[in-house]
This record gives structure tokens, C-alpha cells and sequence, in this order.
DNA sequence: AGCACGATTAACT
DNA sequence: GTTAATCGTGCTC
């Protein structure tokens, strides 16, 4: 349970991306609830870097859906597929350039009783193991899309975690890429982190 | 106005 | 392993 409060700023996001993304793993999710602190330390995330990037939603450019992608570091992009699901992402780099770290997967910390709840009847560990169970779990939606989790706002951001003294990273290929062609489909942008 | 599809999940067989 | 759920987004007509 032991935090020390202290916020990713925005510095932080604005690296390169794939540095971020794996920066981010150990690092904690905090969620304020009605008051209530509900976090966990971040230990999957996926890179989504550029117009370039095909499995990027702005390989299509600016739309309405993707311009919070090109806009601030530091800011969250939280959209909604399949209809049902929300998923929460960090900007990242610099204002202009569209790039994103999807969030894929929590360690549960503080405020259990809250998750549980939201994921019942799940067993524990699928409680945030996935981005979109991680919005559930947290009441993450669409109102929380281009908030800017620098700020000093007392509803979403992340902090530095000193629970953790080890940690192997492991890349892989990024999940769901369906119809995404190559060197996308396969290239290691996914960031796993194994925690001692 | 209509259509195909999705950075997923949970409940099946 | 397979599939339904369910709707916003962006593209085409």
C-alpha cells in the first residue's frame, strides 16, 4: 500500500515513445474514485508511434477520433471498440507528432474492495489484466478522453512506485494486430515487465 | 444513409 | 479453439 505521491510530469511523456513505454512498467496507475485512491503498478503496455505506425490509429491522419493522439504529452486517449469496451493510453512525444502507449495490464494495489466489486465475478487475476478491464475496473470511460494527466487534477495520473526492486523486461509483438501488414504486425512494441 | 470493422472480453464447446 | 456482444468511427455511395 505504501505510495510517495510523487507524479510522472509531463518530461516524462515527452520522450520517445518506446522509451516511455517501457519506463512506464513498475510505475503506478492512480485512479481518485469519490475520494477513494484506486491504483496498481503498471506491468504491460504497447507503443503506438506515428502515421507510419499501421497499427496506429493515426496511420489515418488527424480525425476527430485521433487528433487528442496529436495533441500534448501526457494527456489520455481513451477510446471505445467493439462496443463495448474502453481502452486508456498515454500521449507521448512532442505536440504534433501522434503516439500513444496503450495500457494493457495492472498489478492491483490499492483500493481492492473497489476493483473487486467492478470485476466480480472474475477470479483476481483477471481483475486488470487487459485494457479494458483495466477501465473497468478503475471507471475509466470516455469523459476521462484528452484529460491531461500532468495537471493538477485529482482524478487520473500516474506516479512513481517504490514497491518495486526488480524488474525483467520482455518485448513481444503487440496484441490484436489482425489486418496489420508487415514489419507492424510483428515488430516487438510490447512491453512486459516480470516483477520481483 | 449504409456498411465493415475494431489496440477485447467472457462464456461457450 | 470459437463466437457473440454491441456501437462509434470513418469510408463509400
Amino acid at each position: 500500500m505504501a505510495h510517495n505521491n510523487i507524479r510522472l510530469e509531463r518530461d516524462f511523456f515527452s520522450r520517445p515513445t518506446l522509451i516511455v513505454a517501457e519506463a512506464l512498467l513498475g510505475a503506478r496507475l492512480v485512479r481518485i474514485d469519490n475520494g477513494q485512491r484506486i491504483s496498481g503498478i503498471i506491468v504491460e503496455t504497447e507503443a503506438y508511434c506515428g502515421e507510419t505506425d499501421l497499427a496506429c490509429h493515426a496511420r489515418i491522419g488527424r480525425t476527430p477520433r485521433t487528433v487528442v493522439m496529436y495533441g500534448p504529452p501526457g494527456h489520455a486517449y481513451v477510446y471505445f471498440t467493439y462496443g463495448i469496451h474502453w481502452m486508456l493510453n498515454v500521449v507521448t512525444e512532442t505536440e504534433g507528432f501522434p503516439a500513444a502507449i496503450l495500457i494493457r495490464s495492472i498489478i492491483p494495489d490499492e483500493g481492492i474492495e473497489l476493483i473487486s466489486r467492478r470485476r466480480h465475478p472474475q477470479p483476481t487475476k483477471d481483475w486488470t489484466n487487459g485494457p479494458a478491464k483495466i477501465c473497468q475496473a478503475l471507471n475509466i470511460t470516455g469523459s476521462f478522453n484528452d484529460v491531461d494527466m500532468c495537471a493538477d487534477q485529482r482524478k487520473l495520473f500516474f506516479e512513481e512506485s517504490n514497491l518495486i526492486r526488480n524488474i525483467i523486461v520482455k518485448r513481444g509483438a503487440r496484441v490484436g494486430m489482425n489486418k496489420v501488414p508487415e514489419p507492424w504486425y510483428s515488430i516487438d512494441w510490447r512491453f512486459l515487465a516480470t516483477i520481483d
